[in-house]
DNA sequence: CCTTGACTTCGAGCGCACTCGAAGCCCTAC
DNA sequence: GTAGGGCTTCGAGTGCGCTCGAAGTCAAGG
């Protein structure tokens, strides 16, 4: 239950505010195909999600990735730490709707940190009160493994 | 992380091998709508679930609920008890699929215990990694929350 | 030129765990 | 006797989050 703010994987957390410019220097409206950027098989084997599924993460408007001229995506390191924030939050079980909510927040530029914030915020405390009660049913769990030891005595 | 071995809600994980006689005096063949047997509506409100569930999780062979002459169910706490300790199992997302591989087990009476701790113990390993897991991305949550302070420069 | 293969879109399908609704039965109260 | 309410069964429907397959496009290699 202890509560680190050192940065759990530095590299993916910072890289997720950086897509619509959001401060500092403008994204700079990478050239398809450029430096670092992935096609679709690729990012998937990166991130450990299907192609199938960031395909479908993009068509419930979770990410918007840029285009090749013959229309083929190419995933830059914007879009993959994204993605795998994406499945940090979907690893706690947030509903895909407040994902989509979030990332809504984040592409409607800056302003809205308070919102985002307080949607992250309410996300942890639910989090939290589950690993409580996750932690419980384990103890449920615990106590009925232990109890095969020295059976009808519990 | 604490192993509590301090029965978490005692009357309720004792009451869940008595039934199919597994030790002790066999099962006194309860007359339907005995001494302290509910209606489905009564569990129901007892154990949090809905009646529609508790059908379901009888249709599904979780339960094996007494009958009265009309064919009306009647929980008493041996059921109630498998029912809560259910939603414990649940909650820790086992899939209903183990959960009647579990009680297929009990129901086959005694002897089988090691196989219904294995089954357990398993199911508690995946349950801590899991909760490893979900304390990482808490973190990485709880990380982006701390940077939503000092935007720009986590 | 033709094949190969990785990509594209679209819509349908799936697995899970319920959840619901319709139609009917039975008991009690009036 | 009859109205009501709570129960019964059965099968179908729901919501979520993918997952898949068909049919087509495009670029590189032989």
């Amino acid at each position: 239950m202890t509560v680190a703010l050192v940065p759990p994987s530095a590299d993916l957390v910072e890289a997720e505010d950086r897509d619509s410019a959001s401060c500092g220097a403008p994204a700079p409206t990478l050239p398809p195909n450029g430096p670092q950027s992935l096609p679709i098989a690729e990012a998937a084997e990166r991130t450990g999600v299907t192609a199938h599924t960031l395909r479908y993460y993009e068509r419930i408007g979770l990410l918007d990735v840029p285009r090749d001229h013959a229309g083929r995506r190419w995933y830059t390191e914007t879009e993959l730490a994204r993605v795998v924030f994406i499945t940090r939050l979907r690893l706690t079980a947030m509903p895909i709707r407040n994902v989509q909510a979030y990332f809504r927040l984040v592409d409607a530029g800056p302003g809205n940190e308070a919102e985002r914030l307080a949607l992250l915020e309410r996300h942890r405390s639910e989090v939290k009160d589950r690993l409580i009660e996750l932690q419980a049913a384990l103890d449920v769990i615990d106590f009925k493994i232990a109890t095969y030891g020295g059976m009808c005595d519990p």
